[in-house]
DNA sequence: ATATCGATTCGATATACATCAATATGTATC
DNA sequence: GATACATATTGATGTATATCGAATCGATAT
């Protein structure tokens, strides 16, 4: 399932596909640290993951471990810079799940 | 904590104890279940708990349990009428939670 | 008051998840 | 290829959560 629609939660009726669907990107952001990521990526452009134990103080194994689950809700995008990972949000898929809800 | 305000998540510094509050009101949405409770309570205005268990096949005790989280959340209120217990959506709440994701 | 029916809480269990230390993988540079 | 450094994966552990059956609470009607 990949597809959801503008203000479906509200207005029209969710089916089983797309509750789960929803609830698995939405639990992808459903936790401080990596809303803290999502939140210094956005507002930074651009972020490099070697910044981010620090930022959130979690080892760099824990901050891997949300990096991947970020990327794999399609939250975030991840691309190799010589030995650094450097990540962007997805805002068009943010805006998505965003019209959802509204 | 409970205050939020618009664009945090994208486009201004989120307090620890501002990812915190958000994520406890995400965890809250992010179930499939309890999604299905605020879509049919949502596209009906109103409705009562009797009809729940039959709706998302879980037993009455579980779905009690995924209420009281909602409730606890802020994203629904609940009412009761003699021996029935209705449901709304609480719209400001959830406005105000998209609003800071978007 | 008591019997009935809806809803919540309690107790138990199984699964999911966050976290870290240790190890492995990948990407340069020498 | 050997070394160095950034990131990912693995394995282990503690905590949180979803679920249900049983007991309890609340409200109504008899």
């Amino acid at each position: 399932m990949e597809t959801l629609h503008r203000h479906q939660l509200l207005s029209s009726t969710l089916s089983d596909a797309d509750a789960n669907e929803l609830a698995r990107v939405l639990k992808a952001l459903a936790d401080p640290v990596r809303l803290k990521l999502v939140n210094v990526i956005a507002t930074s452009g651009e972020a490099c993951a070697c910044d981010f134990p620090d930022l959130v103080d979690k080892t760099q194994a824990t901050v891997s471990h949300h990096l991947k689950q970020l990327v794999q809700a399609g939250i975030l995008e991840r691309e190799q810079r010589g030995k650094w990972a450097w990540f962007r949000v997805n805002a068009d898929h943010l805006s998505e799940i965003c019209a959802v809800i509204c």
